[in-house]
DNA sequence: GATATAATATTAACACTGTAAAGTTAAATG
DNA sequence: CATTTAACTTTACAGTGTTAATATTATATC
């Protein structure tokens, strides 16, 4: 008797939908200016059914940016294969993650700087996705040392100089988008390839 | 006859009193949960009072950051005079900047984070303070560059990459205090550093 | 097939939000 | 004293997140 399966499928189904839902409208108009209550008008259902799926907003949102958070992390992996010099490697991993973040700002800036307003808890907790796309990065660095690439320094460390360095510049050109930037791309590169080439010295 | 000078004393004394306490409440339960009316009763105004004085709560939020670049900027400046070695000048003001948003996390984020998002213009514009700022980074770059400290680059994009560190750094800090770091001190220093000795390469 | 049961969705309500419009009071000017 | 001006308050509106109570549906049991 599947009907359980399939109400369970339904069920799922749902939740997906308003998840689609939700990010669309956040993506679009920003957080907070998106109510339950649009939400629900998206999907045609009542404002209260999401609180069937959903414990409340933030909840929601919590949701939205584990998405996010999956999305970049196969994005990152599906790199990795096909790169055999690990500094190169870890180059194109920055380029990759800055991009991510310029492809998808308002996901990038819900995830890294509004969740973490609303949610306790960074979302990097063991276990979680978030923890899988750091481990990604230690991986990634942990090579360029092991093969003497990098300056003898410790792999957390390391690991966090670079991503202060690739969060910083996502952060600054989705903020002030007016602002006079070196050509983009090139700030992009120079960011990464000043990091790198400072951690080798 | 003073009593024209007199009220708009009073004027400019009530429109500090409203920003004082909107930066305390801002900063103390976060932008978003802050509503006009809380900011009313703390200074024991009728809530349409503060539109007397402010467009409306962006810009609220908007005079509550310009007082913040401006404190920014004071304590860079004091810095300057008291170190003749450009790099080692440039570091010390990487570190204030980083020790300054950590000080004042909850400004750090309304100026450089929350404030983006409401007000289209990025505060930086020709003859503002948020451009005093970027020009004071400037000023150190470029006696670095003239000295020949730093590999032959243009001053703007030096700039921005070690804006891009020290902010980077500074959000990850505050955003996600629970992620197990580095000791703080040696990632703040280690993140300057690298960037210093990448820009020297 | 009728009925009980469980799952799912809705309605109504509460306390609160930003802010516009109109009304009130007190001081300054003639 | 009359009138204009400035400062502030009251009232009101449309919208917010969220809870509790209710209704509706679909399934399971007899």
């Amino acid at each position: 008797m599947g009907t359980k399966e399939r109400r369970a499928r339904e069920k799922e189904q749902l939740r997906q939908q308003i998840l689609v839902a939700a990010r669309e409208l956040f993506v679009n108009e920003g957080y907070e200016n998106i109510s339950m209550r649009k939400i629900a008008n998206k999907i045609e259902y009542s404002p209260t059914t999401i609180y069937l799926y959903f414990k409340d907003k933030a909840d929601l949102l919590d949701s939205v940016c584990q998405e996010t958070l999956l999305n970049l992390l196969n994005t990152l992996e599906q790199l990795k294969r096909d790169e055999s010099d690990p500094v190169e490697a870890l180059r194109k991993s920055g380029r990759t993650y800055v991009e991510f973040g310029l492809k998808y700002p308002q996901d990038y800036k819900l995830t890294f700087v509004i969740r973490p307003q609303f949610q306790k808890g960074l979302g990097l907790e063991e276990g979680s996705i978030g923890e899988k796309v750091f481990n990604y990065l230690r991986e990634m660095v942990s090579e360029c040392v092991q093969q003497k690439r990098f300056r003898q320094m410790d792999v957390e460390t390391t690991g966090q100089v670079l991503w202060s360095a690739v969060h910083g510049v996502t952060l600054l050109l989705i903020d002030f988008p007016d602002f006079p930037w070196t050509e983009k791309d090139k700030l992009i590169d120079t960011v990464i390839h000043t990091t790198i080439e400072g951690l080798k010295a």
